[in-house]
RNA sequence: GGACGCUUAGCUCAGUUGGUCAGAGCAUCGCCCUUAUAAGGCGGGGGUCGUCAGUUCAAGCCUGACAGCGUCCA
């Protein structure tokens, strides 16, 4: 025989294409499995189960890698048994006796199979159409409404995706069971430029002799597309909705809500249009939003040019009397010195003048070395000193243009770079157009859709000729000529820096000043009622109001106008006679009703004349043609329109919803659209209760992305665990918060998963012969233990009950998890199985546990529903019910404290308590079975007799429950003996008398009975008792 | 650069208003069992509560600074 060989060194040792060692054949069988199976899990291994062909008692395994190149596969041969102590030398009735013992049987399985047995659960459920059966059974219950956000409908769903709609099913899930009518209608998201980019380049060429409504069409099929894929993964997840009938945004009905909030918010006299500088890109030739633009690293020319002061620099300081003084900025936008109409200086910045070879510059003190670093200034000599506020009022002469360019102030000034003193070009910057509004200085922006200078109709000053038609970037390097050649430009330096690109076609962006439609924030006091409406709604968690507070406080106007296709059209009309819109109520109400019957897509498929009502003139003057708006609505704006489209008599939902749950990313997205529509529009926040989820990270913390390749998809966590599992997850972290998920933290909850499987497994087997209505204890006639565990369950269901209500699932399920480990699987179902297995089928012993375990199952398996959506309805199924029950766990409710608990009053609590102390004790005695475990005294703990010296008021309780130590500590014998100290101490001793061959204690009584000469006197009894009665 | 956050054992989380608060489960290591059996049980080790500095008789818990990470924005 080979040497003894440690199971962990031989897990060590074992590899993939490799032989077992010999020394594995003298292992537990047992434990050979079970090392095969981590190794398996581990290098994802196919596992097949065999018999041997040698002896056929036992079975031989093998293993092979998935991945054949990983070795050949490794066999396991048959081994022999591993000598045992045995109390019975016969070898004639283990058998028949084997039969009396009441081992659980049930067809609840093991293994779970979920990645197989989750899409028949799903088909099971849409035969039994048991979304439509949950709102029957819910009608007329208190409203709970979750408004879906509606995702992108572009691309396959991500974790991200995963993780927030599991979170609402649980949230629906848990409203639901706990007596709420929680209906839930998801939806997505169609409209908008990602889906338009997407098409353009499938389309390529064709699109140059498409229709706008052409283009449409196919952007609709795209989106359509990606519903559909999007709607199959979602409902994979688990997640229960009206997946028949979800809302799209860009749907007739749909579509026609949107116009119609243009229209109000018209009406209502929200709306302006105004030039403002926006994020343009010159190649889409089209407005960005925000959102639409990503940062990335460009290289610049900077540059440091001179503008002579006009004024008298006297004014500024004395010291300055009579110089030639010169402004000097830096901007690493060249061309933009065409739109220059003001210098900016921070007011409370310390400026010096520095007198350079005769020629004086104003530069910020802190800058002033840097600067002469850069233009090569020799020796600088400051002549004066003073603050911004000083510079107010001077005037400077533009370079090249005929025109003055005041000293200006604003608090934007940095002095992180340049010279303290901003070049100032309202029309080609935000705080640049900020601070010109305050000095009232124009919105100047000689630059055209495609970014090409252009002279303005009645500009001061007129563009060298030069420049005109030029492209922004071609133009670069002509200014710098340009200004080299007046003796203005100072230095220039390519820099590298983070610059505005278009995500669509990732070429930079310019700011340019345009025509766009503006919801303003002061109208009508918009900004004030939304941040009132802020102060009204619950957040959670609660720092989300101070984001986005801050956020409303702040923020700009709302531009709602794209330069796009794909979306729905701002409709208004322009007299084609003199330009007026034509923004009235009725005549606009008129056309999107048409979209609530063809779509918007009749905006372009019709003119304006058939579009209009009959007669429709001017206003102004009379005339009866028009044109039709080209530019069509911020994409913000139709998902922020969701709450007056869907929370409505349709879907027999109301306004506003109880709660919107998004992640954080949604402070500036659609909890902030939807809150100045709603606000806007019906005076009120759409939503009573705002939650957040964090964002998805890697195991090491970092945000999952697809360029560090970081991601998890899950499908494919779907398709290695099953859905549960990543319910489970979800289930398990504290949602507000970022979360990470890895391989390792998947694999413990798989482990964690199998433990609750097989709690529900072991009390489902026990379970197979008791009818609750037949079989069942009075609460008042169990033994304690039993009602000390239903008490325990009571307390697990209320705490569970109130984690669910306050979203807190990863509490519900450390709690229940808890409960399953510890409670159940490591206290109470070890204790009960000698009760269970050994005592006659019948006895009111064992279906006093039957009862607690039924009572505990039934309530287990509601309060874990919303999370295990599949399982508990897995075995839910192999639970008895009673009359009147559901055959759906999830048309039940969640369990009432009461239910666990009926039939025990104030006495039994008192003397359950007892149990808790109990329990302490066997902690203490486990403990010396284990150290007596070491020392080879016992191997099993009913090979031991624990003696016990017990003082205090310790002894008097153990002496009450002296009969049932034995069984709690699960040993064959206890004495008690009295000691002085208030304590308890432990002695292990073997036990005496032999092993009886049916309950495995050893008994001195074995062999008493004469007709079962191998076991124990109760044991003799319980056979008897089963031998006289018919077999269950 | 700004707004808002996060940081307690390898992992996921507990730690009420500062005073047995350094915990739980899992993982890890070791052991037992083979009547929940591709299960089950027991025990051991493991954290100066991100860092530093304050307030206090007393600080994961309060204050400030810093670091790392995250979202949004510039």
């Amino acid at each position: 025989m080979a040497a003894p060989v440690g199971i962990r060194a031989l897990h060590r040792d074992l590899a993939v294409g490799q032989l077992l060692p010999d020394a594995a054949h003298d292992l537990p069988q047992r434990e050979v499995v079970h090392i095969l199976l981590r190794i398996a899990r581990h290098q994802i291994l196919d596992v097949v189960e065999d018999r041997c062909v040698a002896c056929h008692d036992f079975r031989l395994l093998s293993i092979s890698p998935t991945d054949p190149l990983r070795g050949s596969p490794a066999r396991l041969l048959p081994w022999r048994k591993s000598p045992r102590r045995s109390a019975s030398k016969m070898e004639s009735t283990p058998l028949d006796l084997k039969n009396t013992v009441n081992l659980p049987k049930t067809d609840f399985p093991m293994k779970a199979n979920l990645p197989s047995a989750e899409p028949k659960m799903l088909e099971k459920w849409a035969e039994a159409n048991l979304y439509a059966r949950i709102r029957e059974v819910s009608a007329g219950r208190p409203r709970y409404v979750l408004h879906d956000g509606p995702p992108y409908a572009n691309g396959n769903i991500h974790l991200g995706h995963a993780f927030n709609k599991t979170l609402k099913d649980f949230i629906v899930k848990s409203k639901t069971m706990a007596g709420f009518d929680s209906p839930y209608v998801p939806g997505w998201d169609c409209h908008g430029l990602p889906i338009e980019i997407k098409v353009d380049t499938q389309l390529g060429a064709r699109k140059r002799d498409m229709t706008p409504a052409q283009i449409r069409r196919a952007c609709r099929e795209y989106a359509q597309k990606f519903v559909d894929l999007q709607k199959k993964d979602f409902i994979r997840l688990g997640v229960f909705a009206d997946w028949d009938r979800p809302y799209l945004t860009m749907s007739p009905e749909y579509q026609a809500v949107i116009a119609r909030a243009f229209v109000d918010f018209l009406d209502k006299g929200y709306v302006y249009k105004g030039l403002k500088p926006v994020n343009w890109c010159m190649s889409c030739r089209t407005a960005l939003a925000e959102a639409e633009v990503e940062y990335e690293n460009h290289s610049s020319t900077s540059i440091w040019v001179r503008f002579a002061m006009t004024s008298d620099p006297a004014a500024v300081d004395p010291a300055l009397g009579g110089r030639t003084v010169h402004a000097v900025i830096w901007t690493t936008t060249p061309w933009t010195i065409t739109a220059n109409m003001a210098i900016c200086y921070h007011p409370k910045f310390e400026y010096s003048a520095v007198d350079v070879g005769g020629d004086v510059y104003l530069v910020a003190s802190d800058l002033v070395a840097a600067t002469a670093s850069a233009c090569g200034w020799a020796e600088p000599v400051t002549i004066a000193t003073f603050p911004g506020a000083r510079i107010e009022g001077a005037v400077f002469r533009h370079p090249f243009i005929e025109r003055d360019s005041p000293g200006i102030l604003g608090d934007h000034v940095t002095l992180e770079q340049g010279t303290g003193a901003v070049h100032t070009a309202p029309g080609h910057g935000h705080e640049d157009y900020v601070v010109g509004i305050q000095y009232g200085i124009d919105v100047y922006c000689p630059v055209d859709g495609a970014g090409r200078l252009y002279h303005v109709e009645n500009a001061k000053g007129r563009l060298p000729e030069e420049l005109v038609g030029k492209a922004v970037w071609e133009a670069n390097p002509l200014v710098v000529e340009i200004l080299t050649r007046q003796g203005a430009l100072l230095a220039q330096k390519t820099i590298s820096h983070s610059y505005p690109h278009c995500w669509r076609c990732r070429k930079p962006t310019i700011f340019r000043g345009t025509e766009q439609w503006f919801i303003g924030m002061e109208r009508n006091g918009l900004r004030e009622r939304a941040l009132d409406a802020i102060r009204r709604i619950k957040w959670m968690p609660g720092w989300g109001e101070e984001r986005i507070y801050n956020m409303i406080a702040t923020r700009p106007d709302w531009c709602i106008s794209r330069q796009r296709v794909w979306g729905v059209p701002i409709t208004v009309f322009s007299c084609d006679a003199c330009g007026e819109k034509l923004t009235e109520k009725r005549v606009l109400d008129h056309v999107v009703d048409q979209f609530a019957v063809h779509s918007a897509d009749i905006w372009y498929e019709k003119s304006a004349a058939e579009l209009l009502p009959e007669g429709t003139v001017c206003a102004k003057c009379g005339a009866a043609e028009f044109s039709k708006e080209s530019d069509i609505l911020d994409v913000w704006f139709d998902s922020g329109s969701s709450h007056l489209a869907v929370l409505n008599g349709k879907w027999d939902l109301t306004w506003p919803s109880q709660l919107y749950l998004e992640g954080g990313d949604q402070y500036r997205g659609w909890f902030h659209s939807s809150l100045l529509v709603g606000v806007g529009l019906k005076d009120g926040a759409p939503y009573q209760e705002c939650a957040t989820n964090g964002w998805t990270l890697d195991g090491e913390g970092r945000a999952m992305s697809k360029s560090l390749g970081n991601t998890i998809e899950p499908e494919k966590i779907i398709k290695q665990y099953g859905a549960e599992v990543l319910r489970l997850w979800v289930a398990s972290v504290e949602f507000w918060e970022d979360v990470r998920l890895s391989d390792t933290i998947l694999a413990r909850l798989s482990e964690a998963y199998r433990k609750m499987r097989n709690t529900f497994r072991y009390a489902l087997g026990n379970l197979h012969d008791f009818d609750p209505a037949a079989d069942a204890v009075p609460a008042a006639e169990m033994e304690e233990i039993d009602q000390w565990i239903l008490l325990r369950t009571e307390n697990l269901v209320s705490r569970c009950r109130g984690f669910y209500s306050d979203f807190a699932f990863h509490r519900a399920y450390q709690a229940l998890y808890n409960f399953a480990t510890v409670d159940l699987s490591s206290i109470y179902f070890d204790v009960l199985k000698d009760r269970l297995y050994t005592s006659a089928p019948r006895s009111s012993a064992r279906r006093s546990a039957q009862t607690a375990l039924y009572r505990i199952t039934h309530a287990l398996l509601r309060l874990m529903a919303p999370v295990l959506t599949f399982t508990t309805e897995e075995a839910w199924a192999h639970l008895r019910k009673q009359a009147g029950e559901t055959d759906s766990v999830h048309l039940a409710l969640f369990p009432e404290p009461a239910e666990l608990v009926g039939g025990i009053d104030a006495s039994h609590r008192q003397r359950a308590a007892n149990w808790d102390r109990l329990i302490e004790v066997r902690d203490t005695v486990l403990k010396s079975l284990e150290i007596a475990r070491r020392e080879k005294v016992i191997g099993a703990s009913l090979e031991a007799k624990v003696n016990l010296k017990a003082g205090g008021d310790l002894l008097p309780l153990l002496e009450k429950y002296r009969d049932q130590l034995s069984s709690l500590f699960i040993v064959s014998q206890v004495e008690l003996e009295g000691c002085a100290e208030a304590s308890v101490s432990v002695h292990v001793h073997p036990a005496d008398g032999v092993k009886c061959e049916r309950c495995w204690k050893y008994r001195t009584s074995v062999g008493s009975a004469s007709s079962y000469p191998t076991i124990c006197a109760p044991c003799a009894a319980a056979v008897d008792e089963i031998a006289g009665s018919p077999a269950v």
